[in-house]
DNA sequence: CTCTGTGCAAAGCGTTTGCAAACGA
DNA sequence: TCGTTTGCAAACGCTTTGCACAGAG
């Protein structure tokens, strides 16, 4: 259990116990969508508000603290910010993992290609994890 | 101007003059959301539903006659369905173009990384286009 | 002490549903 | 003709807002 109140800060976020606590159920889950981290912020506190969550995701997201990743035919699922990265998903039991990916390559590609000034990459892989073959 | 009646027959779909439209519509706009389909289809028959897009959107993506493409802080873009490709979106004018990378090497290192077998490939690069630097 | 965050209730917005009439094949 | 589609209105579900009180710094 790390205690994110310096990151939060770092991030212009104060560090109230439901940010704390948000924070903590990004690290160990990884990957959390909203219904399941509301599920998960019940526990600890028993009146916390979906409008609490949704305030501080925002804000979250506004500084960079957190990221969100739109993943094909689901709802969204959040992160805490970290190194640039690739994402698989299982379309069968609805894990998302992270991948290191060399995209070097291809972004060189890309820009050769389309006159474009790429800035981010977002790759999601769909497919079935290993556990679930 | 192309006819989609045998295209839409071939997805199972009835050729209704709502679908030819919106057929027409992402044929001719490659990428188009919900409100800027509706505002067009709104020209060409005055008292159609947003149900009706909402109805046919569905229908069309279940049958994969069409593919939504989710964009990074932004709405969700439909199009006809074509050979896999990847995305471009300008940040600055939200124009979002196709563009054909290789992206067979990315696929071996993941399922050599991951034991996971990929199926799909969504990869969308954010950034600056041409006209907007 | 001051300003920000929280919880609640209500409002807002995009999407879906049920139904009767219209339409495609 | 028969089954499907359309348009409308209502319902729905997720997200945001406004406000009074509580809490962080």
């Amino acid at each position: 259990m790390i205690n994110f109140t310096d990151e939060l800060r770092v991030h212009n976020l104060k560090a109230t116990p439901q940010r704390l606590a948000i924070s903590d159920a990004m690290f160990t889950h990884r990957h959390i969508n909203i219904d399941a981290l509301y599920t998960i912020m019940l526990k600890k506190f028993n009146s916390i508000s979906l409008a609490t969550i949704y305030k501080n995701i925002n804000l979250m997201l506004q500084n960079s603290f957190i990221q969100e990743v739109k993943i094909p035919n689901n709802k969204s699922v959040y992160e805490l910010t970290k190194k640039v990265h690739s994402h698989l998903v299982c379309q069968t039991c609805n894990e998302v993992s992270d991948i290191d990916l060399e995209l070097q390559t291809v972004l060189d590609e890309a820009q050769a290609q389309s006159d474009f000034l790429v800035s981010k990459t977002d790759l999601v892989l769909s497919g079935i994890c290993k556990k679930c073959r």
